[in-house]
DNA sequence: TATATAATTTAGCCATGCCTAAAATAATTT
DNA sequence: AAATTATTTTAGGCATGGCTAAATTATATA
């Protein structure tokens, strides 16, 4: 059994190396909040272990080991986020925190309990994929927000689940994963978006938009 | 914030205290099962923080703070059990070791919600007390099984949560807190009990009977 | 009461997982 | 190519929570 620290470790390679490959030992430890040489330190561990790929000054990657377990903890997490979501009502901006403790003492008997309460779901409430039993992950085709452009329609896929001021903030608008917007303007020189959500305008910053990624991304009907 | 071991340690201490006022080091590390060296350092350290009353070679007890969060921690943990049990279907034999990983990660609000859904029970799947919000505990009244003698009629009240198997064993009698038995004879020379439930005989071995407390007593009706 | 036995505490060690400071290496600029 | 800058690793330290072995204190027995 591994460490809890350990785990957070297979983790945060896993979701680093989605967006760039090899992860160097800096930005896991501004990703972990750690020094760069508490970073060096449980690699070295990892390594021991057989579940990472590293060389010097070369970064790091998990191997099909390390790859299996790293899989297994964010398939806890966004099950439990969800669990925690629909089975208890805890607000969507509160799941991921409560999920980042119990991902790593949540039994596979438990695990299997929600997963077939929940109806064997695939996405967790900030849309990201649940990884399956056996590892798989439903990879869906999403764009960041950012890439809209005016008069254009489509749906939440996906928002940043770690940032709960944030959530809030989109929940304010009712922007969860599945709603559907359109946009009005994008303002010039890197402005915010404004945005109709059933009706309802909303206006939308740069840094905010980042973090929001939609599909169904459809031209304007006709003007 | 406690580390998971300390709270361990209150909870023990409290547990034991129960039956016995103080709590020598021995007894406390046999239940711990660590050497009665790492008590000693343990209850130092518990000391210092105010949650423990302790005198070189005079046993330990625990503060009125040290009660508070021992009296918590018993909390979460029986109502992680029954929720575990009530919710997710989790056999009365697994919860207790579900419990023991949850109890020091879930939150005060995710507490309350599974409160709220099991409508603010006071007795876990073993029949052992929650205590409340406040940290009362209903204290009921029960006997263990080994005081009965032939004739007399029950109902189970508590058995112990800790040893699994003997868990499985009176689930295979239909023996939980709730059910009622009769006692048709005792084995002299302490020995087995022969009982009836629900007009199923069971033999029931005195080890098995000492973990079995019962109350609604009654006298053999009439003979 | 003296002595043997049992329980408890002290002293010192180990692994984990973090830290800081200094050294080594790589990357970038001149 | 040399020098500067940034990144990474090494070295050594700290707190936690175990351990063993030895010393101390309490209890039981003769």
């Amino acid at each position: 059994m591994l460490t809890q620290a350990a785990e957070d470790y297979l983790k945060s390679i896993y979701k680093l190396q989605e967006k760039g490959g090899k992860v160097s030992t800096g930005i896991l430890a501004e990703y972990l909040d750690v020094k760069p040489a508490s970073v060096t330190g449980m690699i070295k561990k990892l390594k021991t272990m057989n579940l990472v790929k590293h060389e010097r000054y070369q970064g790091v990657t998990l191997t099909d080991a390390g790859m299996v377990i790293a899989l297994e903890i964010i398939r806890h997490h966004r099950l439990l986020e969800l669990y925690l979501f629909k089975a208890l009502g805890v607000p969507w901006d509160g799941v991921h925190e409560e999920a980042e403790k119990l991902e790593h003492v949540i039994s596979e008997d438990v695990e299997a309990r929600m997963d077939a309460f929940l109806g064997y779901p695939t996405e967790d409430p900030h849309g990201s994929p649940i990884p399956d039993k056996n590892g798989v992950v439903l990879k869906t085709y999403s764009v960041p927000m950012t890439d809209l452009i005016s008069g254009q329609s489509c749906v939440v896929a996906e928002v940043s689940d770690s940032d709960s001021a944030l959530l809030r903030h989109l929940g304010s608008f009712n922007l969860y994963p599945g709603t559907a917007f359109r946009v009005i303007e994008v303002a010039p020189f890197e402005g915010p978006f404004t945005i109709d959500i059933a009706g309802q305008q909303a206006v939308i910053g740069r840094e905010v938009a980042k973090q929001i990624f939609v599909n169904n991304v459809q031209e304007p009907d006709n003007v």
